[in-house]
DNA sequence: CCAACATATTCGTCAAGGCGTATATATAAT
DNA sequence: ATTATATATACGCCTTGACGAATATGTTGG
């Protein structure tokens, strides 16, 4: 007898994956942890735009959220699904290879090392990757 | 020098994978080139429906079409991106996994080896998959 | 409790796109 | 030419979702 399969919702998936700021978020994210404002910081967008971005990814069980004292951070969660899972992975290794996605990385790098010269970052938490590399001024 | 890269629209791309009637039309093509009028058989759904989701798919550069007297064959392209073309191909081997995907292939053979019992399909031209099994009505 | 900060949500507006229905176009057959 | 057949497009309606702006929520520190 055919193991009943979760009825994982392809169309949602894929419509997750349908937006160019989505997309950008993700590949920030890529295998680290971050924080709402570097997201903000990086991209250069109204910081509700951005929560919006992240909450449809999140619906769409794309991303996970944890919050730590006021700041959420948001990582890549792997699909329920296995063939979305690999689906998500290979999309994240094809953003590497784009411009724009080359240099938004390039810009976080920049803000996670050198974040005091960023105002509005000043108090943000270092993401994980990059915590050791910094005097830790938050908590 | 870097090379030149073509901007694939990524955003387009996978919009266009986040219909269910569009990865029904997808799973359907698979490898073999098909016509409209199985796609409206096997779906059951209203022929302008099936029409409008394949002319998306055409722009968004998926599938490619072939005029054959009255009848229009709709194919899979490949992708000029070749992290489209891996993602595509991984998809179709998804959707392959899903239930529904799986009942549609079947009805589709179904249509394809005794077409005579669908009235909408008495002179409709096999794909070309199935030519050999059957006898050519159609020229 | 209150102020400051980080983030989320709401609201109104707007464009994209899905649908059914009707109609247009293209080709073939008579 | 006319008619039938296969497919495409246009129209009106409706829903989704993207956006900016404003506001609400949650957390920390005084």
């Amino acid at each position: 007898m055919p193991v009943k399969q979760s009825h994982f919702d392809k169309e949602l998936f894929f419509q997750a994956l349908g937006d160019a700021t989505r997309l950008r978020l993700l590949n920030l994210m890529g295998d680290q942890e971050l924080c709402v404002c570097y997201f903000v910081e990086v991209l250069d967008q109204p910081q509700p735009k951005i929560s919006r971005h992240l909450a449809y990814l999140r619906r769409a069980g794309i991303v996970e959220a944890r919050r730590e004292g006021k700041w959420m951070h948001y990582r890549i969660t792997r699909p329920t699904d296995a063939g979305a899972a690999q689906l998500l992975r290979q999309t994240l290794a094809w953003l590497k290879q784009d411009r724009v996605m080359q240099s938004d990385r390039a810009r976080l790098t920049k803000a996670c090392c050198a974040p005091a010269k960023f105002v509005t970052l000043q108090s943000a938490p270092a993401p994980t990757a990059f915590a050791r590399t910094r005097t830790q001024k938050a908590r």
